[in-house]
Parts: C-alpha cells; structure tokens; sequence
DNA sequence: GCCAACGTTGGC
DNA sequence: GCCAACGTTGGC
C-alpha cells in the first residue's frame, strides 16, 4: 500500500466538502506527472488532504483511493474550465481517482510545522518550487505527519 | 501583489 | 530536438 498527497484550494474543494460528500472524483489534474501518480495509485491506499494557497497551508486530513484512475469527465466538457479539445472519448488524456473522506487531524499539520521538522528533510512537498498538486509521501513521512497532528 | 520555479508550447 | 518565451502555481 502506498501513500500520497492530495493538494487543493479549499475555495475550489475543500477537507470539509469531501466530508460532506463522503466521496468524490478528482478531478481537474491537468499535469502529466500528477496524473501519472494517479495512474500508478491502487484501492486501499491513502492519502494527506492539503490545503494550498491559503494564509496557513496545512494537511488537514486523511483519504483513501476507493476508484483507480478512469477518465477526468471534465476534459471533454465544453463549458468546463477543465476543457481539453486534444482529448476524445475513445482516446482521453486525463484522468482522475475517486477518494474518500478518511480522519480529519486533532490539529491540522502546517506547512510551517513540517518545515521545521528535521525528520521530514526530503519530503517532496517541501522542494523548493514544488508545485505538483498530486504528489508520492514516503511512508516514513506518513508515520510522522499523522504524529504531529495528533491521529 | 510579487516573484521564483517549473511545465508546456512552438519556432527554428 | 533545442531552447526561449510564456503561463501557472503557490508560498510569502
């Protein structure tokens, strides 16, 4: 079983939606190296749920795959803003996984926070210009941010 | 709002 | 196939 990282703006979709919706299709992930972590993801495995581009990003949570990857309905949507006129249904180009909401943190596990913790060196996350919004956790990483939130 | 980092595009 | 230009991401 392997772990990830699932990175979002909570104003776009946040830990508290997927909570509410129990489930929902990832959709969206317009990055070939995203898209092929996604690729390469398997029933069972989880997840940290991260918030980005807010005043305290911060993994708030767990999630678990409970779909591999199938194609991202959106890219075939005019009107969406996800829209890929390269892709066709007999040939898509994007896919996404469907998660799960799995266990939200006693206290949320700051960006700030993993910087300074010396065990977390390495974490891809923490690369200088790392913008990839779905993203491999080693599974020593794992053990220590459910730790530091408090799981 | 700034800007560094990085992926993608497209001319050659 | 190289690489400059461009657009996007996302922390600060």
């Amino acid at each position: 079983m392997r772990y990830w990282l699932f990175k979002t703006e909570p104003s776009a979709y946040s830990f508290e939606q997927l909570r509410k919706d129990g489930t929902t299709p990832w959709t969206g992930v317009r990055n070939f190296q995203a898209r092929n972590n996604m690729m390469e993801m398997k029933l069972g495995d989880l997840g940290l749920f991260y918030h980005s581009s807010i005043a305290e990003p911060a993994a708030v949570g767990t999630c678990k795959v409970v779909a591999t990857a199938h194609p991202d309905f959106t890219q075939f949507e005019r009107t969406s803003e996800y829209f890929d006129g390269r892709a066709k249904p007999d040939n898509p180009l994007w896919y996404m996984v469907d998660v799960a909401y799995g266990e939200e943190f006693a206290r949320p596990v700051t960006l700030a926070r993993m910087r300074a913790e010396p065990r977390l060196v390495g974490m891809a996350l923490l690369r200088r210009g790392q913008r990839l919004s779905v993203q491999p956790v080693m599974p020593h990483e794992w053990k220590i941010i459910l730790e530091l939130g408090a799981l």
